[in-house]
DNA sequence: ATTAGAATTGGAATTATTCTAATCGCATCA
DNA sequence: TGATGCGATTAGAATAATTCCAATTCTAAT
């Protein structure tokens, strides 16, 4: 009996969602690797890939990244906001125009000196319904 | 006399900006590469990536990556906007309570069924002053 | 126990991006 | 005019990020 815990959350995945837990900040997936190690120095950088997907889609812990898997370029210089499919990944313009207020706000929570704002709306195009 | 236009413009530069700004869309820098190419049969990928970043830091070309190089995993699970350094890349989390007026904004301006929404301040963090 | 099928792992491959040595192009001067 | 020096630019090679898929492990049914 390898797993502690019933189908899913093998000893693997258990090594990385510890290493989120007790984790202050925002780590990246090499990170992730680095610390999991510690607790279970076999493991491959391809099962804590494998493990962060598995536990981000059952909701047990948090991913930023904003459904987009590379950068990408266009021609328009003004400030605008965009839309991304999270099931075709498209991505569209928008144009909410934000109250200075919203930004403010955001300087004075973050502690930054804001030089851009941007809204990220995920969710279905009208492809996808 | 290799270029046309002044220092700096170089032909491999106004192939990659003439790409951008033909297109319509949000082009991948694989994207960019396969057109620029038809225009300029020689050019590498890197040069697309070096005028890429030239062609974006002349406030020339648009560029959409919310200045992270990577994925990042947390333990947060409830909806939080970010704040990211554009000096040092420091992410850090934010709560702006967004009006549900917003939300529905954005659905009718992009058509997208919306999951969820999000605000990305860019500046500079408070180490990075 | 044996076996079949589904879930999981991790080495290998792929994709995205950056590094840096070589080259190019302009300016200065003999 | 044609070296010579030097910063700017290019692009092959390397690195970093992420995914693929064949092999393995696990579970449940016999």
């Amino acid at each position: 009996m390898n797993n502690v815990v019933s189908l899913g959350l093998t000893k693997q995945r258990q090594a990385v969602l510890r290493v989120i837990q007790e984790s202050e900040g925002h780590l990246t997936a090499n990170e992730v690797f680095e610390y999991s190690r510690r607790i279970l120095p076999g493991i491959s950088f391809a099962t804590v890939y494998n493990s962060l997907r598995y536990l981000r889609n059952e909701g047990l812990i948090g991913e930023v990244r904003f459904g987009m898997d590379c950068t990408r370029y266009d021609r328009t210089l003004t400030r605008h906001d965009h839309a991304i499919c999270s099931r075709c990944g498209s991505l569209v313009d928008l144009d909410l125009p934000i109250p200075d207020e919203f930004l403010k706000k955001g300087e004075r929570l973050s502690k930054f000196k804001a030089e851009s704002i941007e809204v990220v709306l995920r969710g279905l195009c009208p492809e996808c319904v």
